[in-house]
DNA sequence: TTGACCATGATAACGCAATATCGTTAGATT
DNA sequence: AATCTAACGATATTGCGTTATCATGGTCAA
């Protein structure tokens, strides 16, 4: 059985008022700032049990730590920026994604990622 | 100044005589199967190399040690069979997938994953 | 209010990929 | 052939993300 407290309540929180998925660190990071102290365990405990519970949902990236995202949006896909390592929603998909599998081959799913600058690092980005 | 080694040669010509891009331990396995006793070190001290060189690209994918192919192949993604592990080589992209980022972003390259069951793991597959 | 017990925070430990160390082997150069 | 030294193999070490441990504190049902 799962107990209310202030720390999961800051976790679910620090989740909901984000539009980006969150890396662990970040997401204790931004849970802190209204619960000072909050231990980074303590993040790692709540997504392990909010992903099992169907609410948060694991995005994988190539290169970098999963980052977590409230389960039940729409299909869509991210952008990592290469400054920042933020990972940003990316809408909508594009058509006959998963055709491109050889003959033979089952496809299950997808992942689009893509990489460049944010809005934020476009002016004071190196090269 | 490069040396070369029975070893580099079988690191190489496994590179080369494999379709899809292999991770060190694949890639260490293969080349053992010509000479027998290579050692991991030397696999990743060659990866490294090459990779510098140009002559070999990491493929980074989600959830997954780095996968090394040959470099200078034409854009391409890959799939990912969730039985077997392996990587496999997807030809052609799609138009507009770098147009997919958010206003103001900019866009250096992107990666498709697809994820399902190769040809080979078809038949014996759970699910 | 009490008490059972789940969650917390600090930190040690783990798993795994990758790198460094070091004595030895073997290309390359003379 | 002698010499130099990059590369090798075995293995210890590192780095980093994640999980386990454990004493303490907070939650919630009775």
């Amino acid at each position: 059985m799962e107990r209310q407290t202030r720390q999961r309540e800051a976790i679910r929180a620090a989740v909901e008022s984000c539009d980006r998925p969150l890396s662990p660190a970040e997401l204790c990071e931004a849970a802190q700032r209204h619960l000072p102290g909050l231990g980074i365990a303590t993040v790692y405990r709540a997504i392990r049990d909010l992903v099992a519970s169907g609410w948060l949902r694991t995005v994988e990236i190539p290169g970098a730590p999963a980052r977590y995202e409230r389960a039940g949006k729409p299909h869509h896909h991210h952008f990592l920026c290469r400054i920042c390592n933020a990972l940003w929603e990316v809408s909508g998909c594009l058509r006959g994604v998963d055709a491109l599998a050889p003959a033979g081959f089952v496809t299950e799913g997808h992942e689009i990622t893509l990489y460049g600058l944010c809005h934020g690092c476009r002016g004071a980005a190196p090269k």
